[in-house]
DNA sequence: GACAATATGCTCAATCTGAGCATTAGTTGG
DNA sequence: CCAACTAATGCTCAGATTGAGCATATTGTC
């Protein structure tokens, strides 16, 4: 007879402005955060999209337009914390499975235990739209480093990983590995969930600024698979279009994309990439200033470009 | 309390050579075709891919190198069957996690029940090498659009969606929306599994050299999704090699390429990519001879570059 | 009216792509 | 041994795309 399996399901809700871009946290007793999520009801739910729905709408009020699963996560060790479960048998074993969502805007979430978060607080290594943030080379790196040396046997490869994940050794700094850098942090003992999680001993503690919030469970892992891949996606398919507004204006537009992002764009590139897509529409509005000359309104054109459409995004500015 | 939850594993093991792409199926009692797959023990499995891995080796005898996540199919409806469940409650509920694996060659599974299959009997609509096959427009096109046009309000959709995927209406055809196409078959009721699922009624019977094999429950869905995935995923990362044996000729590798893809590759610009990408490099022995001028052995430069190699395959042919 | 602050336009060289022609090095049949 | 044939490999070229930067247009402000 199998032993009892639980499914857990979280959603990365996200949303993006000119500033940042934003998760939808739950507060969960203290001051820590996790996702929004619950437990599947395999009597209740016809599938995991609707089980997921009902929760993210439960926890936050939300109720998500665009939905994607991410990945299913089912290594022992890595679990839902033990008060979720009171409901479960106290053998079973949790999977969970992550989904990623996205808003167009921040909504209210007055009356719900939820707030929404700048996302780089969790990943404050991930933001280099101000330049390559000091913290890696500074702190993270030389982590890195010792624990890549530690490993014995393992030692090259692991030096290979960071390298390549964290842009060390002239390798390049590709945003949208941010997955990996996370797990190498997790791995090394850096991120404090580690230590929580009792996979690593004597741990050195950093402050938050420096390794990030930390997160319920595996709901940080979640977020870092949900950032890399919408990091992937929105280079090649109109995805920026759920998260802007109706209106909005090219530069509005870009800056939203860096949020993702987290690195700049060369300007008039974007919009030559943008022109070409045919993905968006002047209005013949402008916004009525702040500070120089009005920029024009542009609407996103729904449709048409069945696939064709695709923002070449890539231009790094800077 | 939560109702009983099994969770089955499947694999797509895929091998691929210069003739084709194989999948490695499984006999399930009659002519039936399934993917190995077996549930995943809750108890003694520490990860999905241990379980995995453990149940390809016992229904295959292959032991599988390269493995990735693809999807869990969670809905209501599209479930193991029966037969592999004698062990679960009555009322469990199904989850099914697919995965893919890469082989180098094709094992001898002597044995066993199980078989290299070409991938393209079971999607005779993918392989474009030899052109666009007739199929689709004389068949699978009108078929799809009475279907579509039977859908009240949501017709222009079902006609946008089958568009842009079988590359109707001066659409084009995108060899990785493999998912996409399944799918629709499988709403449209053309897929045999369809009747079978009950899912819609009166639908056509056509020959599997048109509709392709039909697998064991949601098996086919896996394939498509694996399909789609490699499909994807050979255009940006070496995986090509993980396909490929030690040595190879140039014109071998491209054709392993089309053989996945299903369509030709223009052979001076693949070598030309290729080169560019330092992936592979020359051994200085040569092909002894199948017509004409020898071709030189190479082989993967396996590591360095971190992620820099990517083959631009993109150029089709013909 | 000069200046600051943006948005938007335009140019240019370097590189990349898609496509095709040309040459080389074997095999095979007289 | 030569001619014909088959593949592999080499090379060229125009057009498109990309990365970068300079130039102009419109506002509000002092």
């Amino acid at each position: 007879m199998t032993s009892p399996i639980v499914i857990g399901l979280s959603a990365v809700i996200v949303a993006a402005d000119e500033s940042s871009a934003y998760v939808l946290a739950t507060r969960h007793g203290g001051d820590a955060t996790g996702l929004p999520h619950g437990l599947f009801d395999p009597a209740g739910h016809r599938t995991f999209e609707l089980g997921l729905r009902d929760w993210v709408q439960a926890q936050t009020g939300f109720e998500p337009g665009y939905v994607e699963q991410l990945y299913t996560f089912g290594d022992r060790g890595r679990e839902l914390p033990r008060a979720d479960l009171a409901e479960a048998p106290a053998d079973a074993r949790h999977i969970s499975v992550g989904y990623l969502g996205l808003a167009p805007e921040r909504p209210d979430t007055t009356g719900f235990d939820a707030i929404w978060r700048d996302w780089y607080d969790y990943f404050p290594w991930e933001d280099h739209r101000g330049g390559r943030p000091q913290m890696i080379d500074t702190t993270l790196a030389p982590l890195l480093m010792d624990w890549a040396n530690a490993g014995g046997a393992t030692a090259p490869r692991r030096v290979n990983r960071a390298s390549a994940a964290f842009g060390l050794n002239g390798a390049p700094w590709l945003e949208e590995r941010t997955l990996e850098r996370y797990e190498l942090l997790y791995e090394c003992g850096v991120a404090p969930e580690a230590a929580r999680d009792e996979t690593v001993e004597d741990a050195p503690r950093l402050p938050a600024s420096i390794v990030g919030a930390p997160m319920l469970s595996d709901h940080r892992r979640i977020l870092a698979t949900a950032i890399g891949r919408l990091r992937g996606k929105i280079k090649y398919r109109p995805v920026v279009f759920e998260l802007a507004p109706e209106r909005f204006t090219l530069f509005q537009l870009q800056q939203t994309v860096e949020s993702i992002l987290g690195g700049l764009l060369h300007k008039q590139n974007f919009r030559r990439a943008l022109d070409k897509s045919g993905l968006v529409e002047a209005t013949g509005q402008f916004e009525t200033s702040t500070g120089g000359r009005p920029a024009e309104y542009y609407r996103y054109r729904r449709g048409e470009h069945a696939l064709g459409g695709v923002i070449g995004v890539a231009t790094p500015r800077k």
